[in-house]
DNA sequence: TTGAAAGCGCTAACAT
DNA sequence: ATGTTAGCGCTTTCAA
């Protein structure tokens, strides 16, 4: 069997009535056509009989709108996207929207196909954490004319509109944090270099060690991944003289510490303290309870979606690149040393 | 600035050629049609320059087809439902198609509606994982012909192919585990009780019970989240004679165990043994490592994949509903008892 | 209060 | 080797 909608033209020979008739009635412009009750009525009995469901395609072709916001992440396994991904896709749902959601891999040639996809998909919107270091393939979007506004990920040198957390706070946060805790020997595990986040907290993390006399620190690490984590962590083990705090910059390269850690037989934090960018809910439930800077993912959404239907309204934007500041959350992953 | 994009018809007139040929060249059918290499060229080199991007609505408007496969889960906050997505998602995309993710929350009334609005957007196919206990919705859908496929979830009394775990194995299984380490006290927290994977996995669960003549076990609990397990778990803890072991139908349900326990000091194993559905990258990495029932989440994603293309190319099918055997990941959370 | 018809951008059957 | 044209299903202007 193959898929045999019914159509407005259907429901128009059912009826005897004009496809314009059904169109009006059923777009809810019946009083402003002032369409009978009766013709109203007949039109929702056929259209229900024949199991209509209009066919947007047609209705996005002839109107240029889709109703349709394409999300693209760098990677939906990750709790911090998928929590961002879940949110963005509910609260769109409300406003009836469609989310169209692409995972680009961390990979840009990947985020440049699905980007020309949905390009041609005549979507109204795009959310978008890109993956790499060069923006012009989203820049060129941009100046195409469609609404479009990064989030946690960003350019900081084009005009895209963007929405992120403040990381050289947070980073600053969570140097400061350590050193007052009477760390002085820290390592840091960095994530992609090319991130802008990333190099926002590395630049944070750098300057309070600069500012607070710490020479003895490192920054390591390449990915925002367990396996990153677990390898850099190890890495530090090797080493003669121990770091006795690490400052992670995601969830995921934590947990890879942490199994690096045990492996050790190292505790935290008696061993060594470890403190990690990013909260999740399964954060509270860890071996060790991690004291983490969380981002405001909440808030993040929103504001990105908040932004972004300013552009498609055409309203005038005050300000189109927001950050926001985290906060540290205190469990008991970070010691107190003498 | 609005969005104006070029279309083939610019094209047309920038190089003189009709729009077929535009069109013909555009979607590789030169040498098909015998066109000249310079012609090509031409509409290559005005296409680039004109910024072409192909209006794939009105594409499928004319074929009928959307290269869009539409994925609905009841939660994408849910690591177990975002990894399948992830994955999805890729494993799609390396075919051409793009994917089309809707959250609907667990709520059904969401769930009829996101649906028929995918109906109406002409995707190519649709994977779900359904949320309620009545499946009139979908079976509606595939009885328009829209190739369907579930996934985890499904309705067993329905003729609608789907994919999911071998639920009454591996809650079997998991119940002998237990039994064979010695435990004869053993409270089940189940998920949302309309679901069938819950229900087998209960059947399994209750089967082994009686087979193994154990009449001192629960079950309780009504939905897949944290805070189900966390209030089950404490009502459990109320009981004067407390259970020896937990079997959790799900990684959600888990934390929520492993929340309660703690609060009340309860070690695990030692205190009190824990089991649980769904395996996690996280579950490595808790205080204690989860022995755990994983199911089969690529195999999963990648027949339901399968079938859901054998219905788009109107393969026959052999089989149209399968289930896999889990396997349990052995950890540290199972106690011994005598 | 309703209908006829144009047209959104594309593809393909039918010319030539 | 290339062009003309109908039509996918819908909305909307213009007409009645």
């Amino acid at each position: 069997m193959s898929v045999k909608k019914s159509n407005i033209k259907d429901i128009s020979k059912v009826t005897g009535l004009s496809v314009s008739t059904i169109s009006r009635v059923l777009n809810g412009k019946a009083k402003q056509y002032r369409i009978s009750e009766k013709t109203q009525e007949i039109v929702f009995k056929v259209a229900e009989e024949l199991d209509y469901v209009p066919n947007q395609v047609a209705r996005n072709l002839k109107l240029g709108k889709t109703k349709t916001i394409a999300l693209i992440v760098p990677s939906l396994s990750n709790p911090f996207f998928a929590n961002m991904a879940a949110q963005v896709s509910i609260e769109l749902q409300k406003t009836g929207y469609i989310t169209l959601i692409s995972d680009s891999n961390e990979n840009e040639e990947i985020e440049r196909e699905e980007l020309t996809q949905i390009v041609s998909r005549n979507v109204d919107g795009i959310l978008i954490s890109p993956c790499g270091n060069y923006g012009d393939h989203i820049d060129r979007v941009r100046s195409l004319g469609i609404p479009l506004v990064c989030f946690d990920r960003y350019y900081a040198n084009l005009e895209i509109p963007y929405v992120s957390t403040d990381n050289f706070w947070g980073a600053s946060e969570g140097a400061r944090y350590l050193v007052e805790h009477g760390h002085k020997r820290i390592a840091c595990i960095q994530g992609s270099k090319q991130s802008v986040p990333n190099e926002v907290r590395r630049k944070g993390f750098e300057e309070v060690m600069k500012q607070k006399g710490i020479s003895d620190f490192t920054v390591t690490g390449s990915e925002f991944t367990v396996q990153n984590g677990y390898t850099e962590t190890l890495l530090l083990l090797q080493k003669l003289v121990k770091p006795t705090a690490i400052f992670s910059f995601s969830n995921t390269i934590a947990l890879g510490c942490i199994k690096a850690l045990k492996e050790f037989d190292l505790r935290i934090p008696e061993d060594i303290s470890l403190l990690t960018f990013d909260n999740h809910p399964y954060l509270d439930y860890l071996s060790v309870p991690l004291t983490s800077i969380a981002q405001p993912v909440n808030d993040i959404c929103k504001i990105a979606i908040k932004l972004l239907f300013s552009l498609i309204n055409k309203e005038e934007l005050s300000t189109n690149q927001v950050l926001l500041r985290p906060k540290i959350i205190l469990r008991k992953s970070v010691n107190s040393i003498s």
